[in-house]
DNA sequence: CCGGATCAGTTGTACCTACAACCGAAGACC
DNA sequence: GGTCTTCGGTTGTAGGTACAACTGATCCGG
């Protein structure tokens, strides 16, 4: 069961991709951390709720912006409501669902937060880039996930057949 | 302190590049782990040796090769050895410094377990591209690796000051 | 040589994530 | 209306990573 190997080209692709991969949570974590004691991924959680109509969000459809398992957000939902940054509410029409809302402090702090996130993703990422690269990186990255999560589901399917999907 | 913020095909790259940095891991894991027990930085780690002289490297340079800190590779290393694929033996020549060799085993388990992985690398990323993209992902993978980790150093330099770097 | 700084690496702890098992609520079917 | 299935979400636990503290070996200046 020989693949096709990697060409030269492919190689160098793959293997800078990699690196980037390895590297670049560490250094939004460190970034965050250091300057909001949040991980990358609650920075995420809070700023998708922040975009969203009433600063509320069902935890599927936030599951499904911030690329998560649904136990994952649980548990980080959690832990940002016993900070104060997030409450939750069962929701009144679906007895099952559940809310989370961004609080005022977790308000004032997305907002306090965004501007030195902003100046590190620029420095380390968009910056090093041309514009025309820009552009590229954003059609790539877009290819690419078609494959890794073919309809943006992620939580919901976790073994279905191929067809309707 | 207000940053320059993000116009729209900024957004659009990056949006799309935190998803694939946040999928993309999971997924090689995933396969990694059901078909030969590993993590992706273990196989990473065992794929570094088996290209080395003698399938041996020093655990700092197999430290900046795998873009990891030493503590962590210290841990992995140590069960890597626990599981019999890798060895660890007090360099001669310098007494603060331990050799990493491949054993056997460890051998064994990269060559049944490279082809699958190059199939799942083929199949989530690289199919997904045109060759030309492929070259422009090169290209920008390494402009935004020179931001990251300057210099390739990685665990070496914590605090160092910037002459001399 | 001898003491301080640095280097290579390990260990311990705290935290985060993945996976699986679980629970109650809502539909589906007859 | 009673069971079966699915859905939305939470909890428990195991395992991996980050960070800091630590050990011993080497190097450097006097």
């Amino acid at each position: 069961m020989e693949p096709r190997w990697l060409d030269e080209t492919e190689m160098a692709a793959w293997v800078r991709l990699v690196a980037v991969v390895e590297l670049l949570p560490g250094v939004l974590d460190g970034q965050l951390r250091r300057d909001a004691g949040l991980t990358h991924f609650d920075y995420h959680v809070l700023a998708m709720l922040s975009e969203a109509p009433e600063r509320t969000l069902r935890m599927t459809e936030l599951a499904t912006r911030t690329n998560a398992t649904l136990p994952r957000l649980s548990h980080v939902v959690r832990r940002l409501e016993e900070r104060g940054l997030v409450e939750r509410t069962p929701c009144p029409y679906d007895g099952r669902a559940t809310d989370a809302r961004l609080t005022q402090a977790g308000w004032d702090k997305v907002r306090e937060t965004a501007p030195r996130h902003v100046a590190t993703v620029r420095e380390h990422v968009l910056d090093a880039l041309t514009p025309e690269q820009v552009t590229q990186l954003a059609e790539i990255a877009d290819a690419v996930l078609s494959r890794l999560d073919p309809d943006g589901r992620m939580a919901a399917a976790p073994g279905l057949p191929a067809a309707g999907r």
